[in-house]
DNA sequence: CCGAGTTGCCTAAAAGCATTAGGCAAATGC
DNA sequence: GCATTTGCCTAATGCTTTTAGGCAACTCGG
């Protein structure tokens, strides 16, 4: 006697998720995933291929709602609301999927993160200084900066790094976002090269 | 005939990290590191509580290498210069040591984290932003600002996100850097709030 | 509606890591 | 020189990963 449960790797990459948010994504194991559809642990390796394979698949799934969010969230917006919307999507994301989140941050192959919603990140954050006056190669420092400010701000807030001090968190989010939008608007020509005499 | 190799909580400690930076921190096991000193695993238990316990070492020698880096780059400078330098020790150290960075990531339970080194490194940020005209709260938010750059970026970098991509990273750190002075020296005030009319 | 083939989950087994209990030899101290 | 402590060991358990091979239950052509 044989019960079939349905297994797919879709579903299983949904459980892994969800699994990854309730206790954490590096608590995310084939045999956990098993435990969870009461299922052997060898049948889900018709599936995936192996726990490495899952783990990305749960990378990409987040990196895909994540981008679909921020799509979302940019629809008819500039300057300034822009650059809000996309950073909240990020910090809300992380909030409320901190097990996903963890697993975007996954280190993917070279071909895997060109073949995943990583680009659209960046080509989305791309568009949001076209509400700026930034021009080649600024446009890219800033992106990175973005990049690093977002992510490095949710990380260090997910890790409990700004709780149990005041101002609450939420306000340092607004003043950073503030700040940014000033910094863009106002970007910083370079310094002065030793090569380039200004006198 | 037993041989005595000499077990610490110290050598272990250190063994720890250097095998962190050689093959990532998550590859730090028990087994691997009772292989490196060629001594059954059960041995290492009585100098480290468990698996945890030997990360969470490894983690606040991380944090303690860092802020003294740190405190050595910052004597003796202030402004931008004090920045640049302790941005730089920050990033140095990543890419010197990718596995003690990732173990300084580590959360940590709040009052490991509180006497950790970590309170050092929030100090010396502060104490960079004296070289600014910054006042409370916007110090904080600065401090919180600052730390999520550094810790982006450099997340973001060892990641790989910046590969492979033009202008080199190096680059966009530097114009970062710049970018960061510049908006530490003009800090944008809150903007209106709408209780507060200005008309 | 029934037999052939495919699919889906299973049992079994090997290997690695974490952790604990208890032993014995070597170092230490009086 | 003997008692004690210390340091590493053997042994054992349990969990996770992964592969190989089996059997029941669906599916589909006749």
């Amino acid at each position: 006697m044989t019960r079939r449960v349905g297994l797919t790797t879709e579903r299983l990459t949904r459980a892994g998720a969800e699994l990854a948010d309730e206790v954490g994504f590096d608590q995310v194991t084939v045999s956990a995933l098993a435990r969870r559809f009461d299922v052997k642990v060898a049948s889900l390796y018709s599936h995936v291929k192996n726990s490495q394979d899952l783990k990305t698949r749960i990378a990409l799934l987040a990196l895909e709602e994540m981008a679909d969010r921020a799509a979302a969230a940019l629809a008819g917006r500039a300057g300034k609301d822009a650059l809000t919307a996309f950073a909240n999507v990020y910090r809300d994301y992380a909030r409320e999927h901190p097990g996903r989140y963890a697993a975007a941050q996954l280190r993917l192959d070279p071909e895997t993160a060109a073949a995943s919603a990583g680009v659209r990140h960046a080509q989305m954050t791309r568009a949001i200084l076209r509400g700026y006056d930034l021009t080649e190669p600024d446009q890219t420092h800033a992106v990175r900066m973005l990049g690093s400010v977002f992510h490095g701000y949710v990380s260090l807030e997910l890790g409990g790094g700004f709780s149990h001090s005041a101002p609450d968190s939420q306000e340092s989010w607004s003043r950073t976002l503030d700040a940014l939008d000033a910094l863009l608007r106002n970007w910083p020509a370079p310094p002065n090269t030793p090569t380039t005499p200004t006198g």
